[in-house]
DNA sequence: TGTACATCAGTGAACGCGCGTTCACTGATGTAC
DNA sequence: TGTACATCAGTGAACGCGCGTTCACTGATGTAC
């Protein structure tokens, strides 16, 4: 009865999602038009429409899926804290800083993701927090009980504001400089949590 | 033979500098209009070009303007490291997180900065270096030999990240915490900055 | 095995709208006489 | 002191364009018989 596999259509969004994430990463959320994230995808503007109710559902959707695919990647590093530092060495790096595309949605982002429509920032809200829980529970796993919550928060904020200079910056010394420094100041944070307990 | 006061056009720039800066803030670059840019100066769109050649132009104006009052109201603060911890606790309130208009352009605009033409990135790279400077010439001044520039950004950055995240996120009560939890990291973070030299 | 056909993912033209920008103009200004 | 007038900051309609969204349609699919 019904026509085309049922996993064609899932297929589809999935790779709408995908290559949307990409876009919107490169070029804005006001920056990228529905007739071009669907030429991404090799589809036609159209069809946009029989997969998201609006531009605005499919952000949200997009928040979503990036915000968990960053968590997945999390949990494939290392276990404990020694996963939170390799999470920061590769975040705070130049390959990172010069590929938005495939880095974080917030370092591209949050200012547009702060003026969006509520359920997008519920998303985000959401989506951030399972981050988040998951570098203090393995900053937690240390034993101590050093504050790690506001330590998580501080290195995500910190990676974030670092990154977004460094990309904003148009000269490269300084470039590499704020993701070097940015990458001492993170980890110093990350000890400044442990030597709290320490004293 | 000229009319009008010769103070007259730079103060209708120097007005729309001002109200643009702060719609600028509130909606992004994208999201504001030329049309609504000159209506909040009380003018209409078409004397626009009689004070600047574009939009990026404008932007870049309002870049260079937004940095410059910044790092003039830091001037005003208290000495030495006294005054970067007085702007650290300004920056991370709950007043500057519910107030875009008023606050950082880096906050609110630095992700598009990024995405903006090369001159306004340049005139931002050093409208930055300024704010910075400054910072680390406060820090310096306790006579330590830390790594003040690196302190400076990192404190730089971590404020940007942090007050993003606060306004972004929509539970009321995380978002308290963050601008709270980042207040003390970015203490932590200028006080490792001292015990660095101290030890 | 071959064919008719119901399904529905995707097409592409069209919608009204606001964008950044242009331009012929208006009318307040205050100097020249 | 009074008036003619050159200046030019600002007006507002219009430009082509791309936006988000709608919709009548096409045509590949694979089941039913």
């Amino acid at each position: 009865m019904a026509r085309y596999d049922e996993k064609h259509k899932q297929a589809t969004r999935a790779r709408i999602l995908e290559t949307a994430g990409r876009r919107l990463k490169d070029d804005g959320i006001d920056g990228s038009g529905v007739a071009v994230l669907m030429r991404d995808a090799g589809l036609t503007n159209g069809a946009f429409y029989a997969h998201f109710d609006s531009k605005d559902d499919l952000v949200e959707a997009v928040v979503a899926s990036e915000l968990a695919a960053q968590r997945d990647r999390l949990a494939l590093l290392a276990p404990g804290r020694e996963g939170v530092e390799q999470l920061v060495r590769r975040y705070l790096s130049a390959e990172h800083r010069d590929a938005p595309a495939d880095g974080c949605p917030s370092a591209a982002l949050l200012d547009e993701i702060a003026r969006s429509p509520e359920p997008t920032r519920r998303t985000y809200t959401e989506g951030l927090l399972a981050i988040v829980d998951d570098m203090e529970a393995r900053l937690a796993e240390d034993g101590t009980s050093s504050p790690s919550r506001a330590r998580s928060l501080g290195v995500y904020a910190l990676m974030i504001g670092t990154l977004q200079l460094a990309r904003a910056v148009t000269d490269p010394t300084l470039a590499d400089e704020i993701v070097e420094t940015g990458l001492r100041n993170a980890l110093t944070l990350l000890e400044a949590g442990r030597s709290d307990d320490a004293r």
